[in-house]
DNA sequence: GATGAATGAGAGTTCATTCAT
DNA sequence: TATGAATGAACTCTCATTCAT
């Protein structure tokens, strides 16, 4: 019985790797559901046991995908820090995100670019939590008094620029220090 | 001559915009070449003697794009101008770009993202000329002497997030003006 | 024991239901083993516990149809009775079997049309009991020495015909009663 | 360019013809694209060139063949004829009709008995030529004054279940030869 | 007896591309 | 140059059926 449960999730967790992997590597374009059930080692009927469609398929695994890069910057921050380590806290946790996790990251940025997937799922950018804490700090004034939508620009867009494609000769925690100091500046009102 | 020479332009150009267009409102998946053929105007195999295959169409028209988006920057900046007002100017520059060429933008944001299509295309990220143009104002101690990339990242980065999609409340312009002041407290030695 | 029959017996029947009612709402077509079980609240596997398979279904369900059908127009004629009454008795009952079994009458139609599918059932067009009845009418000179296809064809093509489509404005029980007259008028030898 | 334009009106004909063959041989189910196509002797894809979808190429073939069935029969009936005769050559000619072009015949009979497909189309029972006729035999007093649904039950129901489904002994001739008998007594005012 | 999960085969349809005109 | 017709391959998705539980 046990064996039985645990194949289903198996089964479902291979066709999300499967997915994942193939759109890195190919594109959407690339990833049919007859390559991604060869990926996964099902068949291609299989795929709609766990899904209603493609499309359903795609916005399921992009949910998960969000949620879990939302959760691995929750808890980095901890009360009493001052602003420029929770910036750097922030950005390096960020940093490391994607670089451990390319395929997930640019499965989730393939998405996020395209019009007509991501209009018809409502994502809140930036979470609950992130949105809390950087009002916090606002109200703090251990960052100044920004908007949101530039506090979020300066701080992740950055990041995720060096982390996806730098192709400088500084290596490549210098260069990230580099940056943190940089934001730092740009966001701390006295610094 | 000069008729035909017009008239096949006219014909390329239209592919090009149906291209455009459809990948903005469609994606990827949703440009076949029968629907652009069907947007532009034209029969599917006309297509094929404008582009020898549909790779090489997107590629070619990516190119196109990029160079127009480089172009747009260039002779935004005038010698004797101090940093911030070249920072100021270059950012303004490329949010106008964005906002007033939606599609073309969204096009090449989504070939960018996609590994399967921008590796392919030896892209240079940024233009010779902005490369020359930072490295010079580094040497002139106009702006700090950061990492290539890491100016690239917070000059180009933020604006373009909250050129795409912001949903903030405050009004496009204020915002605007607030991140430029932020770039170039992050940029600028002594400011 | 009597508890388990009756349970099996509710799911065949259920089974039989959804597969007669999807047959007129969908056509043949529409009628899935997956839909099929779902309209009868049962899962796919259990319908392979009642049938071999779906061409057996089919066949053993219409089986039960037709002699239902059939089994309507026993008793509905007795001894002593004349041509006319005799005929409009019959009549009345197949047309009254019609209107009252709608879904069921329509599942046979469909069946008997299909050349793949009733080719490979030996079906006996009219019952024993009808064939005795009405040679019995012809050697007592109650109906005309009419070829026994002429007769079927007479006494009920045409009801079938007005109790499937009819469009006029006549009211049905009038056009019924009509018929009828017609039918006799056909059938008796001095009417 | 005769050569180009034969081919077309060629291969939908060869694809309409493979329809028709298929549906009585294998009935709806078995008629699939790929057979047809097969059958007709192109791709998949030219079917599609030709129709816009599966069910839209059976409606349109259904309404060929209905109003080549319909044709057949004008023409058939000259002025002056009593009703005997008109009756005599209408059914004569239906019957005909239906044993000379048994696929077509059998096609439009599997579609018309499927509620699914024929509810969408909006066949006329009966053409206006008929429905012309009718009534003005009935005007003359040619026919007697019978409900238009019941005429075309009594004139035309039992001659299809004839000549689709007979298995008596007596010659096909002689039985048509009584049917038509049987049709006059019930049709015509004193016969 | 009953089931949800699983599947290879095949459904209808569209694809990028070619070719005769 | 420009095209509509044509196509094999591939697409998404559903089919009838089986099997472990």
């Amino acid at each position: 019985m046990i064996d039985t449960r645990k194949k289903d999730d198996e089964k479902q967790q291979s066709i999300k790797n499967a997915v994942v992997r193939l759109i890195l590597e190919e594109g959407f374009q690339g990833a049919s559901i007859a390559k991604i059930a060869r990926t996964a080692g099902v068949s291609p009927a299989t795929v709609y046991i766990y899904y209603d469609n493609k499309e359903a398929m795609l916005q399921d695994i992009y949910q998960e995908c969000t949620d879990d890069a939302v959760h691995s910057l929750a808890g980095c921050v901890r009360p009493g820090m001052d602003g420029a380590e929770i910036i750097e806290r922030l950005v390096r946790r960020y940093y490391g995100y994607i670089v451990q996790n390319r395929e997930v990251f640019y499965f989730i940025e393939q998405f996020d670019t395209c019009p007509a997937l991501c209009n018809s799922c409502n994502t809140v950018r930036g979470s609950a939590y992130l949105n809390r804490l950087l009002t916090e700090l606002k109200q703090k004034h251990v960052l100044g008094d920004f908007d949101t939508d530039n506090l979020y620009a300066i701080l992740f867009a950055p990041v995720k620029r060096i982390a996806c494609h730098s192709e400088s000769d500084k290596s490549a925690p210098d260069r990230l220090e580099e940056l943190i100091r940089m934001i730092q500046k740009a966001l701390i009102q006295k610094f």
